[in-house]
DNA sequence: CAATCAAGTGAGTATTTGCCCGTAAATGTA
DNA sequence: TACATTTACGGGCAAATACTCACTTGATTG
């Protein structure tokens, strides 16, 4: 007679029921300590609980006039497939606020497929905060490829693991590449690339039916930089070489051209092509990324982009 | 800034924007007024129009979530008072794993009134199950009456005796019902039940605050039958005649009517009543139950339900 | 053109919620 | 064991939110 069961409820359960009869069913937190049988001030702690736990999730399904314009003239200028701007909240200095559930949102819209898919992505902070706002679904049939190395030159795993949260969360098979993000040489590079498996991930990543990339700058912060896989030696050469941002690890300039030579050389990724016809979605906010946005879109590296308000007028005003 | 992209706001729009910078930004409705230019009342029309124009959606990622949801559309479907759903353990082979606490649970929550109360109970493997999870207290006050018999047809007293364990857990004074459950004859019964100390008993049950009951099938190993209460032909009497389930004896058809005859001319357990007002709290689970509890339920001879995840499901499939 | 009506607004008010803070229980430490 | 520290709890209160009501506006219509 000893389960799983037989533990008196966790602290996560409670909130997760209280957050329920909050959030979807509508009761007053009175009324919820009253049926949970604890004090008002308990359930206050509970409902709040299921909030920071991130237990509660919440959209908004509506395009937005202005919104839904800027998107417009986005998709009309630089010929995109599809096109998503949130609001922007000018008092908050969350990047990711509103980008990461339009992100989720995208995501789940095509891992709902019937048929089978495979769908590739990057890493960094969007993606990892759009894979925090996914729903927990069984996704067992659809194959989850990782565009980028996760190892830094260190050694360590990348903190943002994209991939693997993704693969929990959806419980669907993944395909990490075991790789360094840039290899130490031209030819450490061709090694890894050559073994079997790599190759079949390679391979993977090439049929993949929808792809979700962040999309990086190269200022002074930039996250190739803080995660330690490039140095501060080879940025400078990058930005003197006309970069402007990088997607997955690929450097291009203004125009989205990719870099010939420097880290490209280097570069353990997915190979990234202009052009694609499956959708290629960016997801990048935040005026520091206007240029290397700008330049994504103009090489078109991707066809398709969520952003925020904000961030959308920048890019038509360029 | 006119062009062919330009559309003015519609309220909807603005409601959409308002609730974005209310759930997803987190900003007050004051701050969402200021924002927007609006008073603050109109801030607040806009986000509560944003939410019953089904704009937001909230949705709560834990397993408790579909339980609550299967919940609620149970109590809709058969007009319960009350509804509990407990995750299944597709692992599990227990029948009454998590019901069990549930049902505890639901017992003290009653136990704990400060007022005396009367409650009655049933018997059977899960309300057994049920009792061993209560924990010890002391309800001197309250009164605990059994709403069946407890001796089979060879003299025995049954193996479930819940009234007895219940008692002895919370030290209450109890009522057990020394009679068969079911009488050799009309005329047995009532003689067996005109006796003064049993119209006694029967009386405290009908004042019953609460009622306690299990929901026994009529398949192949009904629970009558196995503790050789009705025999294989009374069993298949009853089946014949539309039964699908019993209750403390009283078996019903699948529109939870009471059968007339057969057996029921001779149980003697308590009598029950559909569309009683004081809690009447079925608790059962299993698929072989399906029918046994939709009747019960449709016939309104239980007014709450304690369940298991796979159950509800079946139940609302039905 | 006045009457009617639907929709929206702000003021006022009741209810609900968030949070501080002192106390009590649980947990960790010597 | 005794003591320190953390954690959880509930009372109380100010802030935030929901609701009611009387009024305005503007469109519709007989």
């Amino acid at each position: 007679m000893s389960s799983k069961y037989d533990a008196e409820p966790s602290r996560l359960d409670e909130a997760a029921r209280a957050g329920w009869l909050y959030y979807v069913a509508g009761n007053t937190q009175d009324e919820i300590a009253k049926k949970l049988g604890v004090s008002r001030q308990s359930a206050q702690r509970l409902v709040s609980l299921a909030i920071s736990a991130k237990l509660i999730k919440v959209r908004l399904d509506h395009p937005i006039a202005q919104c839904m314009e800027l998107s417009l003239r986005l998709k009309d200028k630089f010929g995109l497939q599809s096109c998503e701007v949130v609001p922007s909240d000018p008092t908050s200095s969350s990047v990711t606020l509103g980008i990461a559930q339009a992100g989720a949102a995208e995501m789940e819209r095509h891992l709902k497929s019937e048929q089978p898919i495979i769908m590739s992505v990057g890493t960094g902070r969007t993606l990892r905060a759009c894979v925090d706002q996914l729903q927990q679904m069984d996704c067992q049939k659809h194959r989850i490829i990782s565009l980028v190395g996760n190892i830094a030159s260190d050694g360590s795993a990348s903190a943002y693991d994209v991939i693997v949260r993704l693969a929990d969360t959806i419980k669907s098979p993944h395909f990490p590449l075991p790789l360094p993000v840039i290899a130490a040489s031209v030819e450490e590079r061709e090694i890894l690339q050559s073994q079997k498996f790599i190759r079949h991930i390679l391979d993977l990543a090439k049929q993949s039916d929808v792809t979700f990339v962040g999309i990086g700058h190269l200022e002074d912060n930039a996250p190739l930089l803080e995660d330690h896989f490039i140095t501060s030696e080879e940025r400078s050469d990058l930005i003197k070489a006309g970069a402007v941002g990088e997607i997955v690890g690929w450097a291009y300039d203004a125009q989205g051209n990719l870099l010939e030579g420097h880290t490209n050389d280097r570069v353990a990724s997915v190979p990234i092509f202009p052009n694609h016809d499956k959708p290629v979605i960016g997801i990048a906010s935040g005026i520091g990324k206007i240029s290397a946005i700008s330049g994504a879109l103009q090489g078109k590296l991707v066809n398709s982009l969520i952003t925020n308000e904000a961030t959308a007028e920048q890019l038509l005003n360029n």
